[in-house]
Parts: structure tokens; C-alpha cells; sequence
RNA sequence: GACCCCAUCGUCUAGUGGCCUAGGACACAGGGUUUUCAUCCCUGCAACACGGGUUCGACUCCCGUUGGGGUCGCCA
């Protein structure tokens, strides 16, 4: 009407499944939208097919926008609650003699189609591809009413985002060829046409359609692997749109304050995991220790068990935080600091337990720790030099062999950190353990390797 | 197959006719720091799909070709 109207977009999932991150980016770039022109958000839910419409999807959704931060301001309204508002604009259709009812039964009902006019073009503006064309002659009858009585999507999309005062309609590429039938709708019913913004869709590895045979496509994996709502926000939001300078690293106020439809660009994006996990371990090593502890807990919970252990934790969260790229991987990289039994890399192993020399530098090694008062670091260290020194071998020789044996891998965080953390008696145990078990030839290797 | 969309480094992108011998980031490679890994720092690699126009001048505009994708349900 004038410039005062008020924006107003909305997200409209199908309860069909888990909330897609293809459907999470559409959902963020309607929030950002509003967010950032001090509009309003609709969230309509379309489970107009009762057969694949549960409400455990429903809830799934809600909790990944949740998880993700985007709010909305109306709704959510449900669309198999507004049958009659459908069906009464279907009548009219019909009683306009713009749609007529099938003769094929397949249903309760007759189904409602609208009729397609034979020739004519349907042109459609759109904020991200401009001008696109139509011809009506490819364009099939619309099926409005289903014969379940049920309202098809093409209808119920067209009759509640101009009931619901849509402005935008901001939705994935996919759509691009429902929209001819749509604005053929909205001209029958004599609705205002909304703007439309097609975002182009997220594509997998090989540049189709991102879909599950690609992998993990659930917001959900995504917060239970481990990823920070922040990170995995701010990556989404560099996927298929840019700010428009070299800002990579983004909070949520900056990219709204940034955001803007037409520098939506018009390809498909490649999700790229590496650089969502590059991001997320940003984002994690400018974390506060405390904060960083309390979103690792919970993959650590089971080998939290004793006082010791809970009394070290954030001590080793802090060795681990500039390695960690997700949280779930707090569990392989400092299982054995609390874990009773440690298992063994087959690979690390073999390159450093396995060698001429080894037993007697671990025989060595373990006096040091044994004659260790003051466990601390710097003593450690200090001990360590001197036995280097006297053995004549280089700080490699020493060290390798002993961060094997405490902790049955190749890369831990500094030595001496490490076996303070582990503990004196553990490390003891650990290294007589491994000597016996390189006399032996036999290791409890980790599962897999 | 028909219709539609798209096309800058491997990936995400900047670029809206001269500022481009095309910039940044991820990835990758090499080097430095480190006892290992990671971090951090440095260096390198690497792109305007192709062919025609338009123009004094095209990555930027137009046309075509090729390639990729999407849609063709009484699913959404």
C-alpha cells in the first residue's frame, strides 16, 4: 500500500520430518528479513496431508528453530485447522466458473480444480532472478481441493499468505516453477501478489540437491555433533549470501544489521563442512573455559564419575579447547585423562612402543615419576631434562614412548600437562602396563584401529 | 524429454563497463613456532565454462553453445 506497511514474511515448513538445514537457511534468511526491517514473522505450519504429517515432526521442528534462535512473531497456525477457509474459496472459484470439479473419484469428495487458461504468458518478479516467464500452455489445471477434502498446497499456500497479509515470500528455489500456478491463483481470487525471493537451494558435495544420501542434512545432527548455534548460524548464513565486505566470523546482530535480500546471490551453495567446522572451532577456542565446560559435560558425563575426575575437568577441558573443532570430539581427545583402562592406536603403537630402547627409557621414565615429590610441571620437566641428559637421547626418544603409554595415542595436548592431569598412580600403573604389554607383544587396542 | 533456473579459484564468495596482472575465507601444499597434535605466523597453489556480438574498453551488457541443477503428484 505505501511505504508503512509492515514486513511481513513467513516460514512454512511441512511436519514431514526433521527440520533440514536447507529449511533452517529458509527460516533464517525469513528471520533475518524481518529482523532486520522490523518486520513480522508467520510461522504456518502445512500439514494439509494428514498421512504424512506427524506432530513428533512438528515438535522437531519448533526445537531446532528453537536451538537456532529464530523466533517468530505470529502463529504457528496450522493449516488443517482451516479447511472451511480453503474450501470456501474454492467455491468461489468454482461458483466463478474459474475451476470445476473432477469426474475422476478417488476420494469422499469431489476434488476442486482450477482451470489453467490455454494461452498467455505468467510473468514473475522476483527479487533474486528478476523477471521470469511462464508460458500458460505448459502449465497444467490446478488441483485446489483434494478429493480427502482436503486444500492442495499450490491453494492453501496462495489463500493463507494473503489472509496472513504475507509481503514476502521468501522460500527455496524449488518453488521457482509453482509460482506461475500461484500468481494464476492470487488473480482469480483477486488477491494482492506478494514479493517473492527464491533462494537458491543448498546443494550436497556433488552439487545436487543436498538430500540424505549426502549425509547428516538434520539441524539436529548438527547440535548433537556438537556445533555451537552461533557458529552453525553464522555458517549458514554465509551460504548463498554474503555481506559484502571480508567478514567471515559474524554475530547474529551483525548479520542482521548486514542483511539484505538482494545480495542473496543466485547459485546453489555447496555445504561445506570443513569450513563449518573451521568456523565452529573460531568460535570454541574464544570461548570462556567455564562456558566451554558446560557444553562438553554432557558427552562426558559417564566418565565424570569420581571426585578426582570432576576435580580435573575443567583443568583438561582448558589442555583441549584450541584442538577441539566440536564438542563431541571432547570424548577421544581426553578419554584416558579420567578413564580407568586406556586403549591403544594400533599405529601409534607400533611407531613408538615397538622400538629397540623403549623398555629401558620407560624403565627410566617411571623411576623419575615414582621419585617425583612434587608432581608439578616444572618439576616434571626439570626431571625429564636431567634424564635426557644423562641418557643422551633427544627429548623425542623420551617423550613419544611415555605419551603412548599414558595415553594410548600419538597426539595429546603438552606431556607434562598430560601426566599431571593423568595423575601420579595412573601414570604409573599406565607405563608398567605398557611395558608389560610390549613384552608381551599383546595391546588392548581401541576398537577399529 | 518438456519447462524453468544457474555458471568467478576444489569450496563459500567479493566484483554491478575501465579501480582486476580478479580480492578475502575454507580446503590443500610447503615453511616457522611446539616434545606430538592443535593453535598461531609466513609462503604457495588455484578461477572469470566456451563462442559470437555491443563498446574506445568487457568478469561485468546481449545472443548462442556446453555443462550443472530444479520442477513436471488429488506431496509440500
Amino acid at each position: 500500500m505505501n511505504d508503512t506497511t509492515i514486513v511481513k514474511a513467513r516460514f512454512a515448513p511441512a511436519p514431514t520430518g526433521y527440520l533440514h538445514v536447507g529449511g533452517a537457511r529458509t527460516a533464517l534468511f525469513n528471520w533475518l528479513y524481518v529482523r532486520r526491517n522490523k518486520g513480522k514473522l508467520v510461522l504456518r505450519i502445512e500439514d494439509t496431508d494428514a498421512v504424512r504429517s506427524t506432530e513428533e515432526s512438528t515438535k522437531a521442528i519448533f526445537e531446532s528453530l528453537k536451538w537456532l534462535g529464530i523466533d517468530w512473531d505470529e502463529g504457528p497456525f496450522f493449516q488443517s485447522g482451516r479447511k472451511e477457509i480453503y474450501r470456501k474459496h474454492a467455491e468461489d472459484l468454482l461458483a466463478k466458473g474459474l475451476a470445476y470439479e473432477s469426474d475422476e473419484v478417488k476420494g469422499n469428495h469431489k476434488a476442486i480444480i482450477f482451470k489453467v487458461p490455454e494461452s498467455g504468458k505468467v510473468a514473475i518478479q522476483d527479487i533474486i532472478h528478476d523477471k521470469v516467464e511462464f508460458d500458460c500452455s505448459f502449465i497444467k489445471d490446478i488441483v485446489l481441493m483434494k478429493s480427502d477434502g482436503t486444500a492442495a498446497y499450490n491453494f492453501a499456500c496462495v489463500v493463507d499468505d494473503c489472509l496472513m497479509g504475507i509481503t514476502h515470500v521468501i522460500r527455496g528455489d524449488d518453488h521457482l516453477s509453482n509460482t506461475p500456478k500461484q500468481l494464476l491463483l492470487y488473480k482469480a481470487l483477486g488477491f494482492k501478489v506478494p514479493q517473492f525471493a527464491h533462494v537458491p537451494l543448498i546443494l550436497g558435495p556433488d552439487a545436487s540437491r543436498l538430500s540424505k544420501r549426502h549425509g547428516a542434512t538434520s539441524v539436529e545432527h548438527y547440535r548433537k555433533e556438537g556445533y555451537l548455534d552461533k557458529a552453525f548460524v553464522n555458517f549458514l548464513s554465509l551460504l548463498g549470501w554474503a555481506p559484502g565486505d571480508d567478514r567471515e566470523k559474524m554475530s547474529i546482530d551483525e548479520i542482521i544489521e548486514a542483511f539484505s535480500l538482494d545480495r542473496i546471490g543466485k547459485k546453489g551453495a555447496i555445504f561445506d563442512l570443513k569450513k563449518l567446522q573451521w568456523l565452529n572451532g573460531v568460535y570454541i577456542r574464544e570461548m570462556d573455559v567455564k562456558e566451554l565446560c558446560s557444553y562438553c559435560r554432557g558427552y562426558l558425563e559417564s566418565l565424570l564419575d569420581t571426585e578426582e575426575n570432576k576435580q580435573k575437568y575443567e583443568f583438561v577441558i582448558a589442555l583441549v579447547q584450541e584442538r577441539l573443532k566440536t564438542f563431541a570430539e571432547v570424548v577421544p581427545l581426553t578419554k584416558f585423562f579420567f578413564a580407568k583402562e586406556i586403549k591403544y592406536g594400533r599405529k601409534a603403537v607400533k611407531k613408538y612402543l615397538l622400538k629397540d630402547g623403549v623398555l629401558d627409557v620407560l624403565d627410566k621414565v617411571l623411576s623419575v615419576i615414582e621419585d617425583a615429590d612434587d608432581f608439578s610441571i616444572e618439576n616434571l620437566e626439570k626431571a625429564f631434562v636431567a634424564l635426557k641428559e644423562s641418557l643422551n637421547v633427544s627429548n623425542a626418544k623420551l617423550i613419544h614412548p611415555v605419551r603412548v603409554s599414558i595415553t594410548g595415542i600419538a597426539a595429546s595436548p603438552p606431556i607434562f600437562e598430560t601426566i599431571v592431569a593423568v595423575g601420579k598412580d595412573a601414570c604409573i600403573k599406565r607405563i608398567k602396563d605398557a611395558m608389560s604389554f610390549i613384552k608381551s607383544g599383546e595391546f588392548p587396542y581401541e576398537l577399529g584401529e
